[in-house]
DNA sequence: TTGTAGGCGTTATCAA
DNA sequence: TTGATAACGCCTACAA
């Protein structure tokens, strides 16, 4: 049976409660006292039982938050489930856990549920940043007030976040390129949309996927790399302009929407069957090409640990005490083809 | 705050014991008593604190154990990430989770550790069953005794385990096929290497393979069909006869183990960079040949999930008596190449 | 058939 | 600076 802060407190001819103070290193205690009690600990290794915390803690209920934003919409759904289910394993710990979804990609509303969630007490947040100053500041001035945070999906700079769970896009990048050389004779001419250069995790998948492409021997040239801001009018336009300026195109890499556009330029310009398409997540506009056979492989992110996980981390770090392994958690790069969608 | 059996026996008008004998379904309560508890719970709901559940029944520790088989080796240290993973979860509930590995693939091993778990009073086994009939009934009378089983990996039939959790070896074996179908040209003749047609496991996933293989209008030919019993110089034979029967083979699928056979013979008849081979599992030989660029793709089980989830499952049952939403759990399909393994 | 008391390990409060 | 005590919710044993 491992060992109770009563035993430490036999052992170390103090009471419970003296026990108690030391270990959360609160005041009034001589330091003689503390002496005695810290070397028993460090001989004979204390671990508090978390059941009996719960127990008392209870009353106090821990409140956590998953804050999402809509462009991460696609997801919310696998993230929710990974949120539900780390919910379901810490409820008996008296964690509660409350999910938010803001409607636009404004950064006032993401500030106005941050106001709210400190308002209710949260203790942790699970946050997907809308990228800018306010946000930044925001975010910080909560860690400062004791609110641990935790970014997920997409991560943000400049803030004191215990940590990051997402995509290694980079390396995404990497292997949608590896796909495509797969799939694509040597020396074939590819496209690629991206969604735009302003948003690091594109950027990244774009850098990884010309990384490989550069060390590679199969030949593989890209005809363009242009933005279509997720639009799939956009993707349309570009993609017309590929296959008419590039009748012998054999690829195109989606970075991120917008991916219909692409097929109906395809189908539109009979290429559909010449031309084969990789992209990203697991959304309804993929998983509808991907049954006409126009996209091949796309690349998940696993949303359900990317709702899991931040939860998980935050209640150790808050309730356990025990701070995250590393500072950026990345999820899978979740192949899948039509089968195994 | 939740309902608790003090609360219960107040609005019932009872003790606390009466409830909990209510709860328990244990016997000496009249009639009108059961009725009155079962009324109220039934009306708001109880749901037990675990966190109090688990402090008092920390004493009789609940003891689980996953026992693995040794084929099962290229997983094991995976499988074990899991368990402790999920020990990690429940240990604060009282839970003791052992692990057993065994040295060979004898039934009679197996059976010993079985008799040694009962010994020690388990209370739930995640098994890796070794398929035959003395195996199938012990287990039933393990579970007639009251100790509750979960399959992994490889299920068995005929017991009545609470369910199996691993792989969807038929869906494996189709996404196999969409592999193999992107990366060589229409038309191609490929070969198809079976461990052994007795395992019901890579049956599944010939049987998969197949299935699209008909379906398809790719146009691809078996040229053979082989067992190779997971042996490199049988890959190694066989390999070398697909080559000289067909100089323009294009593919070789791999159900299971000897994939080192397969590339030296490739690589004796320079045909390592014609023929594209897809393979399962993530293991040392396979990450070889996929940095040698022979393997293309291969397809991982999530050894995690299979050590995880069967220790969950049980936890579930066992503790918070929640019994298993499904009889067959899948874990995923999960492709990878040499940039994602 | 029913009720009561004690204890699991921790924390918080009050008294010494 | 310390120690004792009650409380969290549940279970077991024993008493009524």
């Amino acid at each position: 049976m491992a060992l109770t802060i009563s035993k430490i407190a036999e052992l170390a001819n103090v009471s419970r409660g003296t026990v108690d103070r030391v270990i959360h290193n609160r005041p009034n205690v001589s330091k003689k006292a503390k002496d005695r009690v810290l070397k028993i600990i460090d001989e004979l290794g204390y671990t508090p039982n978390l059941a009996a915390k719960a127990l008392v803690s209870k009353n106090k209920g821990l409140l956590f938050s998953v804050v999402m934003a809509p462009d991460f919409n696609p997801f919310v759904s696998d993230v929710k489930k990974g949120v539900e289910n780390a919910y379901n394993e810490y409820k008996s710990f008296g964690v509660e856990v409350d999910i938010e979804v803001i409607n636009t990609l404004n950064a006032e509303e993401q500030l106005k549920i941050l106001d709210k969630l400190e308002r209710q007490g949260v203790r942790g947040i699970a946050i997907v940043p809308i990228a800018c100053d306010l946000i930044v500041q925001r975010i910080n001035q909560l860690i400062e007030k004791g609110i641990d945070v935790v970014t997920f999906n997409s991560d943000i700079k400049g803030t004191n976040r215990l940590c990051f769970v997402g995509q290694d896009n980079e390396k995404a990048g990497k292997v949608a390129f590896e796909l495509m050389e797969n799939i694509v004779p040597k020396d074939s001419k590819v496209g690629v949309i991206i969604s735009s250069l302003n948003l690091e995790c594109h950027q990244n998948r774009l850098t990884g996927f010309v990384a490989k492409l550069s060390a590679s021997k199969s030949g593989l040239k890209t005809v363009a790399i242009n933005e279509n801001q997720d639009k799939d009018e956009l993707s349309y336009d570009l993609v017309m302009s590929f296959c008419k300026n590039n009748p012998d195109l054999k690829g195109i890499y989606v970075t991120g929407g917008g991916v219909t556009g692409v097929g109906n330029a395809l189908k539109e310009c009979n290429m559909h069957n010449k031309v084969k398409v990789i992209s990203h997540d697991i959304v309804a506009p993929v998983i509808k090409l991907m049954k006409e056979g126009i996209i091949k492989f796309t690349i998940g992110q696993d949303p359900y640990t990317q709702g899991a996980q931040p939860v998980k981390i935050l209640f150790d770090y808050i309730f356990k005490k025990i701070p995250p392994e590393k500072e950026v958690f990345y999820t899978g790069v979740d192949i899948r083809t039509l089968e195994s969608l």
